[in-house]
RNA sequence: GUGGGCAUAGCUCAGCUGGUUAGAGCAUCAGAUUGUGGUUCUGAGGGUCGUGGGUUCAAGUCCCAUUGUCCACCCCA
């Protein structure tokens, strides 16, 4: 929980909309005016003063900022918390879902840039899913605006860009001069409108069209540099220099980074950029940092659809004790320690119930070894293990059975 | 925030232009098999048809409202 004058202004208007807001306890609504209650929008600020957070960044930076004295610099930090939209659910859509962050504060270095998608390259590859890291710069497209002297349209802009590989170029531009762009503005977009170019093309034609804007070269420099860097680590092949790329969150304002599954269609897994002043904003300028925030249910999902989990051990015990009863039970309960001892996950059958029922229980769980221990067993000192994978079965004595068992579950 | 779909047994769903006692599969339980699972066979239990109102001789079915849920747009993880 956040007060939401640290949550607010940080993630754009569509952002500040999606913030759950938590209502002040007590009788709030005696403060207000009858004027004030007319409208939500006058009554809101003076009936709720928390939320919960939208996400881990922006608490991480108040967090950062209070705790300045004790921290060294650069930090570095993961984190892995739920956070909550106030959005309408849906497919991979979650009012609530755990967030996975990795951030580097206080440097500036694009080595760090470089380390992130290194993380995010690894961990993909760890989980067997396919993806596309898009990458762009902020500074980039706040140089296009500049030239274009179009700084408010930038999102239509880049809301139409996006669309390049799903309607070709003749809708999108369609959809530019619909939305008001000038028609000379298109035209000097065009040459970003190849498909499949080459991270070096994407490179030429940008720095054609934004040259003279001061800010736009930085950013295009950003990107040749984590791109030269990533090329002497890694294949290049997942990583998209997406120009389309623009993340609705403010706080941006150099690289800018975006996860999405190759074979599965649900938004981005993945996500994050720099920030230059985010703690600025809570009273320590001058302090850049960089993170990424993994969505760890579409993660799940897409895993999911994937198949790509691996078999369900169920891992839970390896061993039954079937459940006879009176002072079987009492005996078997002794036997439990015994294997517990040896370190083998074991459980006894909580009720003396019908012995096809408790076999069907661990046959069920996947439990691999069944043990009777009945009067017979407790007589000679033997046990009967059956092995349910194998269906086989043999009565030993009680130490043979579990080192059997032991040098079984080794392998 | 805008638009649309769905809501029937524990789960997944069928139920025709309104018409008698609302069905199936899976799951559960019992039996065939009283110290042995996965397969099979037999049987049983389980529903205020989301909720409230309306139309009708008659509503799971039509209408209105409400709640929940899912989907698309927007945006994002």
């Amino acid at each position: 929980m956040e007060n939401l004058s640290t949550l607010l202004g940080k993630y754009g208007d569509e952002g500040d909309k999606l913030v759950f807001r938590i209502l002040n306890s007590g009788d709030f609504l005696n403060q207000a005016s009858d004027e004030q209650k007319q409208t939500t929008h006058s009554l809101l600020p003076l009936i709720t003063e928390k939320g919960l957070r939208y996400d881990l960044t922006v608490p991480f930076a108040r967090f950062v900022v209070q705790h300045r004295d004790k921290l060294m610099f650069p930090f570095k930090r993961y984190q892995i918390q739920p956070v909550w939209r106030a959005d309408r659910p849906q497919k991979g859509r979650y009012r609530e879902f755990f967030q996975c962050d990795v951030d580097v504060i206080g440097s500036n270095s694009l080595l760090n840039e470089v380390e992130l998608i290194r993380i995010i390259a690894e961990v993909f590859q760890r989980l067997n899913i396919q993806v596309k890291i898009h990458l762009n710069n902020r500074k980039i497209l706040a140089g296009i605006a500049d030239v274009l002297d179009l700084s408010d349209r930038l999102t239509d802009i880049t809301v139409a860009i996006d669309k390049l590989d799903k309607m070709g170029i003749a809708k999108v531009n369609e959809e530019l001069l619909t939305k008001g762009i000038p028609a000379e503005a298109v035209e000097r977009l065009q040459p970003l409108f190849v498909v499949n170019a080459s991270h070096q093309e994407t490179i030429n034609s940008i720095s054609g069209i934004i040259a003279s804007s001061e800010i736009g070269m930085k950013g295009v420099e950003e990107m040749k540099s984590v791109l030269e860097y990533l090329s002497e680590l890694t294949s290049t092949e997942q990583i998209v220099f997406d120009l389309s790329l623009a993340r609705g969150l403010n706080y941006y304002t150099g690289t800018i980074f975006e996860v999405r599954a190759a074979d599965v269609q649900i938004g981005s897994i993945c996500g994050g950029g720099r920030y230059d002043n985010l703690t600025g904003i809570f009273g320590l300028p001058d302090v850049s940092g960089v993170g990424i925030s993994f969505g760890a249910d579409r993660i799940y999902d897409v895993m999911n659809e994937l198949d790509v989990f691996p078999e369900q051990q169920d891992a839970s015990s390896k061993v039954l004790l079937v459940n006879f009863g009176g002072k079987e039970e009492r005996y078997a309960l002794k036997l439990l320690e015994t294997f517990r001892n040896k370190a083998i996950a074991s459980e006894l059958y909580p009720d003396n119930a019908k012995i096809g029922k408790q076999f069907a229980y661990a046959d069920n769980k996947q439990i691999q070894f069944v043990i009777i221990a009945g009067s017979n067993e407790i007589e000679n000192g033997s046990l009967s293990v059956k092995n349910m994978k194998t269906g086989e079965q043999y009565t030993a004595a009680v130490d043979e059975c579990i080192d059997k068992i032991v040098s079984a579950l080794a392998v």
